[in-house]
DNA sequence: ATGTCTTATTGTATAAGA
């Protein structure tokens, strides 16, 4: 058996009830981990998506803006919400997926704050946010990392928007993005040590040569974005390394980008063999 | 500085965040 999951900034999901549907119904997905859902858990559409073949759900949601999700095909449990640089505003949760009676996965969907415009922590508060964030992150997994490794624990995987485009063919040109947000060595220094102190595995870079290019977002400000196609790899599926033989494929639904009322990301997916876990 | 989309509001135009 196959296990199929994404992720996906929609960017309002009750704006992008019928991008869902047609994202459940084109890569059908099993457990689909939701970004920027700008709503407060009560008006979460969860009877929507339930009638849409999701019918577990992990919700964390603010008022407007960020709010993260995790919804499944699986039953989800030990459903946690994480708070981090002392704001609650609902941008990472996560639970335990339970794939069958032998299997289960720990599933997180994250949303790391997009960081302003002014690369200089100094002057703009949102960078600094953006850093502390992902320094704070980092720590936690470092002192998670050692407690859970003797037990073993289940196989793990953050999936998410994490703002941060790490590699050169992660953008459509290093040169000209190299001190815009979202490109900056700082912010790949910063989530390069995160990805260290989780021993994570970038799963979709996992079957992409290092400079080949697939992007997960394009800017609404651009109408002729496929043309220009000035992408970023800006939303990420990381996995532990011990799920690394059961990886199958990875891809980016780029045609979501293409419908009616498109988010700005498209949905980001791996194919897992759920023997393999 | 600009482009566009989404949410919210001392609301039918404007601001903030992305």
């Amino acid at each position: 058996m196959v296990l199929t999951v994404a992720s996906w900034n929609v960017n309002s999901i009750r704006r992008r009830l019928a991008g869902f549907e047609a994202v459940a119904r084109e890569a059908q997905p099993d457990i689909i981990c939701l970004q920027e859902t700008k709503v407060v858990d009560e008006l979460f559409p969860a009877v929507e998506i339930a009638a849409l073949g999701y019918p577990h759900q992990a919700i964390s949601g603010i008022k407007a803006y960020n709010g993260v999700a995790i919804v499944s095909k699986f039953p989800l449990s030990d459903i946690e919400t994480m708070s981090w640089c002392g704001k609650a505003d609902g941008r990472h949760i996560f639970a335990r997926a339970t794939l069958n009676e032998a299997t289960e996965l720990e599933v997180h969907s994250l949303y790391v704050p997009a960081g302003g415009d002014k690369p200089d922590p100094l002057k703009n508060p949102k960078f600094a946010h953006k850093l502390a964030f992902l320094t704070e992150l980092t720590h936690w997994w470092a002192a998670r990392g050692s407690v859970q490794r003797p037990g073993g624990g289940p196989p793990r995987l953050l999936a998410g928007d994490f703002n941060v485009a790490p590699l050169p063919s992660d953008v459509w040109s290093h040169e000209r993005l190299k001190n815009i947000i979202t490109h900056t060595e700082i912010e790949i220094t910063h989530l390069e040590s995160l990805r260290r102190a989780g021993d994570w595995l970038d799963a979709v870079r996992h079957f992409l040569s290092e400079d080949e290019q697939l992007f997960t977002w394009w800017s609404y400000r651009a109408k002729d974005w496929e043309d220009a196609d000035r992408g970023r790899r800006l939303d990420h599926i990381w996995v532990s390394p011990d799920m690394s033989p059961a990886l199958k494929s990875a891809s980016a639904l780029k045609v979501a980008r293409d419908w009616d009322l498109p988010s700005d990301h498209v949905p980001v997916l791996v194919e897992i063999d759920e023997k393999l876990i």
